[in-house]
DNA sequence: TTGTATGCGTTATCAG
DNA sequence: CTGATAACGCATACAA
């Protein structure tokens, strides 16, 4: 690979016959240039084909230009969502794109010891990532913004769904349609990524069951491993009970696709024996005909970065009408297809 | 946000009793440090908490330190994989991993127009995005080293699947199950994104009709946009036909999710009447129990990520030891599972 | 083995 | 409006 001896700036000064001073404002576009200099440096710059050093301006200005993106598993629908919102913004705000995937304890440990951040962003962007008391201390002595997607943190700004609403209005379907007998299937902690989003949907999922009457059975609620096997063992387990579920709640839609084929495979019809219920609207949900709470990921991500942004001061997109306040809400919504129906009659 | 005053290799210098010169040395672990002072450095720079600038080490050594991930796609599972595999490599290897996801036209028109990894890289890994000449010169340009993942590109070292061996190997399959009329679900070319590989596995597919000495029927290759929804429709057409096909492959899984949609809701038995077969091995294949071509795409990422390595002389990782030719070809293995079974008898 | 001095390519502060 | 010039924080020949 041959090395292309970069153009400076200084080149461009010479051959527009000005000083570097000159080129510099100019190509950062500031006002004090006389229109005619201005055109001589740009076509200077043009006929070399220069681009400005973003090291060495990084050096100058004390800014590093990058935003470090920190999920857990960036091979999943979800994660995967969020890098690309927060790409679109980022790209658009001249941000380069840090990625940093810690889905494993020792990743993640490395990453706490190392803090290979340091010194390397002006802002940070945490995906479904709780982090330990440590933890966030740590982040926090980065001294960068920072905000975090699909849960709160204490003083951090966050872009997230409101959880209790969405898993309500998710059992208000199944009631509406006479379910009382609804299990879940939540995901349960391990010890890279502990959840605290499950707890909450377990939590709202309950406090709809009360708020309907209906006595909850521990037995409904199965916890596993978030995996898009797990979804289908759980099921399995429920549909072995004495009195089994006439709806399922899965957490997360994958989970909701193992539950779909655990009763396709048990020879029991959805929705006519059975109904399932995800949340996320993944990309597969449609095809399988899943009814789910859709939440826009895509959208998450994007307004995390916004808001990133606009703390480093830098004005590249439309603002956001609610960015304002410390957590921003992102609506869901019910998207109703065939894996819901009436609870047969009992 | 507080602004932390960084603290500098000369504070540490100074709090060490050294120069700095020394203190670079000796955090860059090399040799003529002497034992003594090198643990008063280490010392000082422990107590101060201190990180080398990665921007200023940047400029000196006139490395960036980073490698450029392109992708059309980032929230695919393909692209999430490739970008999974990637990073574990990278961060080994002390490389920061910058992402661009450039699918639609807008955002690859400008990311060639304004080449953003210029002067910003030190490597470019592009996944699954064939360049035209124009974009390819463009890159060349660079004068950075470059690998690819999911195509060759002349000149370029590549990681890949042996597509023709992949999609005989599964035609194979299908054949030894007595199936004589197969369908193929290809995808189409869109704008933004040309697919060779979808090319290459049309003709493999044909030259496996030719060679076990079946002829093609026109009507059974169905090229459809990418598209979660598309193997669907694709599969609905192809059910539609005088004489429908005893088996349907996909040349993705994903096509082939929206395949069993449609088999399951026309309540056409699978495998019995027909049998389907993919390519990729994505997560929710199992769950499905699609029968499918499994290939190891995080290992394919990682690989390049090797290469690259190698090539900027970074000695991070163990070596493969088939990484020397220009294209790696990475194997694929038939998983059966309950998606293909015996033709039905005609 | 250690220190000095120069360069890396910008930005920003001053004079002019 | 423009041009010197000093940072920016580190790496590295060269000296000592």
């Amino acid at each position: 690979m041959i090395q292309i001896p970069h153009v400076s700036m200084e080149d461009v000064a010479r051959r527009a016959g000005v000083s570097i001073a000159t080129v510099s404002r100019t190509l950062r576009d500031q006002a004090n240039v006389a229109e005619e200099t201005r055109r001589r440096v740009l076509r200077a710059a043009e006929e070399l084909s220069y681009v400005v050093s973003p090291i060495a301006s990084r050096l100058a200005t004390g800014r590093t230009g990058a935003v470090g993106v920190v999920i857990p598993y960036a091979s999943r629908w979800y994660f995967g969502q969020v890098i690309a919102g927060a790409e679109s913004v980022l790209r658009d705000c001249g941000l380069d794109l840090l990625l940093y995937n810690v889905g494993d304890q020792a990743a993640r440990k490395r990453f706490f010891e190392r803090q290979p951040l340091r010194r390397r962003v002006d802002a940070v962007l945490a995906v479904a990532m709780p982090f330990t008391d440590s933890e966030l201390s740590t982040l926090h002595g980065l001294g960068v913004p920072m905000t975090v997607v699909g849960f709160d943190s204490p003083g951090i700004p966050s872009v997230r769904i409101n959880e209790a609403a969405t898993i309500d209005r998710a059992m208000q379907h199944l009631f509406d349609l006479g379910h009382r007998r609804i299990a879940m299937i939540s995901t349960y902690a391990d010890q890279n990524v502990w959840l605290p989003v499950a707890h909450q949907r377990r939590t709202a999922y309950l406090a709809a069951l009360a708020e309907a009457g209906v006595e909850p059975d521990p037995q409904l609620v199965i916890s596993v491993p978030f995996s898009v096997g797990n979804g289908e063992r759980a099921t399995a387990a429920l549909l072995a009970l004495e009195d089994p579920p006439t709806a399922i709640f899965a957490e997360s839609d994958e989970l909701a696709f193992g539950a779909l084929t655990a009763l396709r495979r048990a020879g029991i019809g959805v929705p006519e024996s059975v109904s399932v219920l995800g949340v996320d609207d993944h990309d597969v949900s449609q095809l399988l005909d899943l009814t789910t709470m859709r939440q826009l990921v895509f959208q998450q991500g994007s307004l995390a970065a916004k808001i990133l942004a606009k703390a480093l001061g830098i004005d590249c997109v439309a603002p956001e009408p609610d960015t304002e306040s410390g957590t921003v809400l992102v609506p869901t919504t019910l998207i109703i297809r065939g894996s819901t129906g009436p609870a047969p009659h009992g």
